[in-house]
DNA sequence: ACCTAGATGGAACGCCGTTCCATAGGCGTC
DNA sequence: GACGCCTATGGAACGGCGTTCCATCTAGGT
């Protein structure tokens, strides 16, 4: 990839960065992480690797530029209500876009400081402020929350990894807590205690519990 | 892989399953998780890759079984004190092991369900449990510390593959800082005022601090 | 002494990201 | 209108990956 100089749309149907984050974005919603190669690009635009590389440095440059994509229109609605409203709404944003394109899950833990993060990051640190948290605690609350949600967001993308879509995930967590009961090698006392919340409960509320008790943890007087 | 019905050593200096993953975590602290490939296994053991997966299904499982080797050993050792504490021990425990190998903390996160895992994750439930912390609270206040865990081991693994070894981190993170000066497409406030503390801050002190919150998050009376 | 099942190791397969390169397209200049 | 020239194209080629295949070897049991 070269820099370029002119926007210039010199022919029709002209290959462009956008129409290639654009193929890339529905390929990766589709078949995922591993779908997105520069072949299946190719067919589905109708050229060779060599025309899109010319337009996109490498693949760790597309998925940036796609996971921005989506990231920034989650982060562009404008936040509104009182602080701890604004972090657990900028919160559950990241982890609808999340649902909805596991594969941002992946990237986003995957590939430190790109673009989106960045966005992420920014809009939770001035929450944070907002909150009135005072300075010299405010890079512990936001360092806390942040790895917090990378973590859910890993989680959740490996987790549709290990299930892809179509299977059901109630009845293939509780035959792996089965596994454990007979593979009882060691006693798993928690796990069992907690087996059927871990199949039945919801992942989006479950997320937003970790938020307010970390909100708890950065401000007791919190609800 | 076959499922394999004696142990049987037949030859001298035979192949097996814990020769391969000495040699795979060899590989791994040295060259890091993309260093870990057949060829450079079989290189290092004198044979093809065919032999290896005699031993070992694929490299999935086998990057499972090199996790848990090492996470074993973090896991075994008692721990003492009252819970609190040993949450702690428990959390930097597996801490010190990612830094130490980096490649856990990619494999951890991208794993779900391995067997390290279930470890990491009873452990910390049975010290949740010994926390006093009521059966309905015990779920999300595990499912936070367990993802607020694996959000740091993603983090720490990403940077490091940024950053590989030799890379002077604090001016690496500085020049960071820099580059966002320049193209303040828009302004970084936050990140502005927290640019000192993400070029100083010590990983470990800061791991503990999200730990400390959380626990706070968890019980308001703690310390 | 032979048979057989457990083990072995290297070749082959089908992918991947990336690079190379011969060529096409359209604009500025004459 | 012809001619360069630089942008842009697309397909071939490269080196490497995980995995599978298979011909072969080895050591115990008979």
């Amino acid at each position: 990839m070269k820099i370029r100089s002119q926007p210039s749309t010199r022919r029709a149907e002209a290959l462009s960065r956008d129409r290639i984050v654009d193929a890339a974005i529905e390929i990766l919603d589709a078949d995922g992480d591993s779908g997105l190669t520069f072949r299946a690009l190719g067919a589905r635009l109708q050229t060779g690797s060599g025309a899109i590389y010319w337009h996109v440095a490498d693949r760790q440059a597309l998925l940036d530029t796609a996971t921005d994509h989506v990231i920034a229109s989650v982060m562009e609605k404008g936040v509104e209500g009182a602080p701890p409203d604004a972090i657990r709404t900028i919160a559950l944003g990241v982890f609808d876009a999340i649902e909805a394109h596991s594969w941002i899950g992946t990237h986003l833990t995957r590939a430190p400081w790109q673009i989106a993060m960045i966005r992420i990051v920014e809009g939770l640190g001035v929450q944070i402020q907002q909150l009135g948290v005072p300075a010299e605690a405010q890079f512990d609350a936001w360092s806390t929350l942040i790895n917090y949600i990378l973590g859910v967001a890993g989680q959740n993308a490996a987790n549709g990894r290990a299930l892809p879509p179509g299977t059901d995930r109630s009845q293939s967590l509780s035959a792996m807590v089965d596994r454990w009961a007979r593979n009882n090698s060691k006693p798993l006392p928690f796990l069992e205690s907690i087996a059927k919340q871990l199949v039945e409960h919801d992942d989006r509320a479950q997320f937003l519990a970790g938020v307010d008790l970390i909100l708890r943890g950065i401000d007791r007087n919190l609800p």
